[in-house]
RNA sequence: GCGGGCGUGAUGGAAUGGUAGACAUACCAGACUUAAAAUCUGUUGGGCCUUGUGCCCGUGUGGGUUCGAGUCCCACCGCCCGCACCA
């Protein structure tokens, strides 16, 4: 008897794949289609656990959809732009390119051995130029569509490099390599027009019903429809009125100030002679450009001394403060503050000492709010103490809606729908991405780029020498000739745009262009229309928002330019987020207070402590995400050559549910090791004996029936984990059976297919250990028999009370009256009732039986 | 700060509102072995006693709904993800 051998067994049926070239996609009218993706990956250098788990969820659909019948799309390629590649460059020297590249043929001979069904006729990179330059020819028709436009907008400023930087670049309001504080500036940028389509984007949610329920409810959140009232209040001073947006009108009795953004342009104006305002808000434009700074940070005001009158109260004045919280991307950039129903309101009138006005009181409880704002529900009705619409018990929404009505009747205001949703900035000032295809013309102005010039194609050297990208700043911007061009429109000298694209762009079409990955235009109708939609899409949750909507965006604005069928705006039937690879710490106190982290490897258990070589006893952080500075990563390429991909596969798919995170541990890979070696065993003896006691094969086979419902259900509902239990409970029920030969073989059978989009090397060998025919991959998935699912009698649990005081034994079919005779005829039962007379039996059939007293 | 999620034995986890802890790890005991490894078998949530088809407690904490709650609702605590230039 030979022993289990990953290496060979791998590497055989790897070129057995290969040869019969069962995993190449192609058009064909005969099966249905299944198109499935995982999301697919930035070249950073090695494949890590999480790409691991992420591919193999991946593959177990991607055979089981093979093995059912269906023409499967699974293919791969590589997010290759973004800032990795250019910092590498930075820190060490070479060229994003280079950098880039040779990541990718180093992650792909680290994933090759995993055996997945890739079909990777159709692999390419974001950074290769066939795929850019398609992207810019989107970006054309785009334009042509009004779908992108140019306006300024806000960047992270580093005063001493002089150079944009990316929000994880700003450490606590510093620049990561200079340290100087940074600043926000105003830069033209261009944008993609997404708010025009918020609330399509927003509705449509509802139509993903194979979405998780969390991921639509963060992007509702994030696109964030509001119902409000636009007004404004006259200046005391005759100027021009402020505009407001507010979703709380109701509460307009309760005003206190008006606030506006520190970019309103009253705020702007006011700076050229005023040098105390103006060094106000250049102290608001410190720190970084992200919502949470912004929220987190101390809120600052300043009293512009502008006053305005109340538009229900005319004698009523207001000051008008400039606030660091108000944004100008939000509403008017002007708000009216209400600060007894709103707490950030409140704690800045208790600073300032502004007034505070109640305008509604609990019903249960009216007081006067004090250092806590009265924020209740807007569904839960409160009592007002004085308002306009002449409202006395009513809730928020009423009241809000009453409000606006009154506004409009009146003529002083408006109802006015409103989206949190900005439009999507994709300019970047940086060098490996996407350029812009677009040229600056003195006297044409912005010009699209001509189609036939594509693509526009990123320069490997600067007059003659490697571009230096130790110098901070875009490259592309200080390049001797790059920029210099000829105007598309007249000819004359131009130069090019040298903002390149955010790396969000080049992942929100991929999946459409693996559909036809060489063609000479973005998509081509027939492909896309056979392909898509992504059939089952599997990911992480942190692209719960952007990622996926952007992605949502980009296939509308697709097919407005006829590049995808109408049918693949929702590119994604079904969405799955799948959790992180995580892995214990280990780590001493170190010389200066910071911990001292050391590898897996180096420490060992002893007595019931983990200890180092030397003894020293080590803290244990369980579960934390992998990362190489805490020196908790884990090699897949370590663990394939130490156990073979298939235990690999096994543990990552085993250990946890596919949607939570799931911790790496040695001795978890072992037992998945030792337990293939054991089905290995088992199926190779089965294999050598055709003769044995023969008994007990309807058990068998009713097990093998019930397993194959199980894992089925398991792998189509993403339960990996409950599936492999139930694999395990076979292979034990296997081992132990007392079946002949025949039955344990087709179970062995069943076995190896059932395990095969899991484990799919061992599996074509068992297969052709027993005498399979073909490859296991191309065998026809096992269907349960029903009648063999169906137990005779069925084992109820009697409970008195809710508490479980016996079991009964009866036949599944018994009517509910019989059961419950029974169930109170059992000792047990009648002890724990102790004399007493149920109230009431509940039979649920099936189930359980519990008698009430 | 805002939005979303998660929390069950020593550990990873299982459980259409219906017997909490399947399956696995670890530990312990036994078989085989000169020994070890490998393999096989068995025990294991906590407590109590009268050792039973026994009783009590037990799913982050505190309340609630229900005949019945790990599951549904409310509040709190802790951790994780996202916050528009990380990918």
């Amino acid at each position: 008897m030979s022993r289990y051998s990953a290496d060979e067994i791998e590497a055989k049926w790897q070129e057995a794949w290969d040869k019969a070239g069962i995993f190449r996609a192609t058009r064909s009218a005969d099966k249905p289609k299944y198109y499935v993706l995982e999301m697919f990956p930035y070249p950073s250098g090695r494949i890590h656990m999480g790409h691991v788990r992420n591919y193999t969820m991946g593959d177990v659909i991607a055979r089981y959809k093979l093995s059912t019948g269906h023409n499967v799309l699974h293919p791969m390629g590589w997010d290759a732009f973004g800032m990795p590649a250019e910092n590498a460059a930075m820190a060490s020297g070479g060229h994003p390119k280079d950098w880039t590249y040779g990541n990718i043929a180093t992650m792909k001979d680290q994933m090759k051995p995993l055996g997945l069904s890739i079909d990777w006729s159709r692999e390419f990179a974001t950074c290769d130029p066939e795929y850019y330059g398609q992207q810019q020819a989107l970006f054309l028709d785009f334009l042509e569509q009004d779908l992108v436009y140019r306006k300024n907008a806000v960047v992270n400023w580093d005063p001493v490099d002089m150079t944009v930087l990316a929000n994880e670049q700003v450490i606590d309001g510093k620049g990561w390599r200079s340290g100087a504080a940074v600043e926000r500036r105003e830069l033209t940028q261009w944008f993609f027009k997404i708010s025009d389509m918020a609330g399509e984007l927003l509705d449509a949610l509802d139509g993903l019903e194979n979405w998780p329920a969390k991921v639509r409810l963060m992007q509702e959140n994030w696109i964030g429809k509001s119902r409000g009232l636009e007004f404004s209040f006259d200046r005391t001073d005759g100027e021009d009125p402020i505009t407001v947006y507010t979703t709380r009108p109701d509460t307009l009795l309760g005003a206190s100030f008006v606030g506006i953004s520190p970019d309103h342009p009253i705020a702007k104006a006011l700076e050229a002679d005023n040098p105390e305002l103006a060094a106000f808000v250049a102290e608001c434009r410190k720190g970084g450009t992200t919502e949470e700074a912004i929220e987190t940070g101390e809120k600052l005001g300043y009293d512009t001394g502008i006053t305005v009158k109340h538009p229900l109260d005319p004698t009523w004045e207001l000051p008008v403060w400039i606030a660091n919280f108000i944004l100008m991307d939000y509403g008017t950039g002007a708000i009216f503050a209400c600060p007894a129903h709103d707490q950030r309101d409140l704690d800045f009138c208790r600073k300032y000492g502004l007034p505070v006005v109640d305008t509604f009181y609990d019903i249960d409880d009216p007081k006067p709010v004090e250092n806590e704002a009265f924020v209740p529900p807007k569904t839960e009705k409160v009592k007002w103490i004085n308002h306009f619409a002449g409202l006395d018990e009513a809730t928020g929404q009423e009241a809000i809606d009453a409000t606006i009505a009154y506004a409009e009747e009146n003529g002083w205001g408006k109802g006015v729908t409103n989206y949190r949703l900005r439009d999507w900035g994709l300019s970047r000032q940086r060098y490996w991405g996407c350029p812009i295809p677009v040229v600056h013309c003195g006297d044409c102005g912005v010009v699209p780029e001509k189609k036939e010039n594509l693509p526009i194609a990123l320069p490997y050297d600067e007059g003659g020498k490697p571009i230096d990208f130790s110098i901070p700043g875009n490259p592309l911007d200080r390049h001797p000739t790059w920029r210099d061009c000829a105007c598309p429109s007249c000819g004359k000298p131009a130069t090019r745009e040298t903002d390149t694209m955010d790396t969000f762009v080049d992942s929100s079409w991929y999946f459409a262009r693996f559909t036809a990955p060489r063609a000479e235009t973005p998509t081509v109708m027939e492909d896309a229309a056979y392909w898509m939609n992504v059939d089952q899409y599997i990911g992480g949750i942190e692209h719960a928002i952007l990622h996926l909507l952007y992605s949502r965006f980009f296939a509308r604005a697709m097919h407005i330019c006829g590049h995808l069928p109408e049918s693949a705006i929702e590119p994604f039937d079904a969405l799955f987020t799948q959790g992180m690879v995580t892995h214990a710490i280990y780590q001493t106190p170190g010389a200066n207070g910071r911990p001292v982290y050391h590898y897996p490897e180096d420490v060992e258990l002893k007595d019931g402590k983990v200890v180092t070589k030397d003894g020293t006893e080590v803290e244990v952080i369980p579960s934390a995400k992998m990362s190489k500075s805490k020196n908790n990563v884990v090699d897949p390429v370590s663990i394939i050559n130490a156990f073979g991909a298939d235990t690999a596969r096994w543990f990552v798919l085993s250990d946890s549910p596919p949607e939570r995170d799931v911790e790496w541990t040695a001795a978890g890979a072992e037992a998945a090791f030792k337990h293939l070696s054991r089905v290995y065993r088992i199926a190779s003896d089965i294999a050598d004996s055709d003769t044995g006691p023969q008994a007990d094969d309807n058990d068998l086979l009713r097990e093998m029936h019930k397993t194959i419902h199980d894992v089925t259900g398991g792998v189509e509902s993403f339960g990996f984990n409950a599936a492999i239990a139930k694999l395990y409970a076979f292979t034990n029920a296997l081992a132990k059976s007392k079946a002949g030969a025949v039955a344990k073989k087709q179970a062995a059978k069943a076995l190896a297919q059932l395990m095969a989009p899991m484990t799919p090397h061992l599996a074509e060998e068992v297969w052709s250990m027993l005498g399979g025919d073909g490859l296991v991959a191309n065998a026809p998935w096992p269907v349960a028999d029903e009648k063999m699912l169906i137990d005779d009698t069925v084992t109820l649990p009697v409970q008195v009370n809710g508490k479980r005081r016996a079991e009964i034994s009866v036949p599944k079919d018994m009517d509910k009256a019989e059961v419950e005779k029974i169930a109170l005829s059992v000792e047990a039962v009648q002890r724990a009732l102790d004399g007493a007379t149920p109230k009431k039996v509940i039979v649920v059939p099936g189930r359980i039986v519990n008698v009430v007293i």
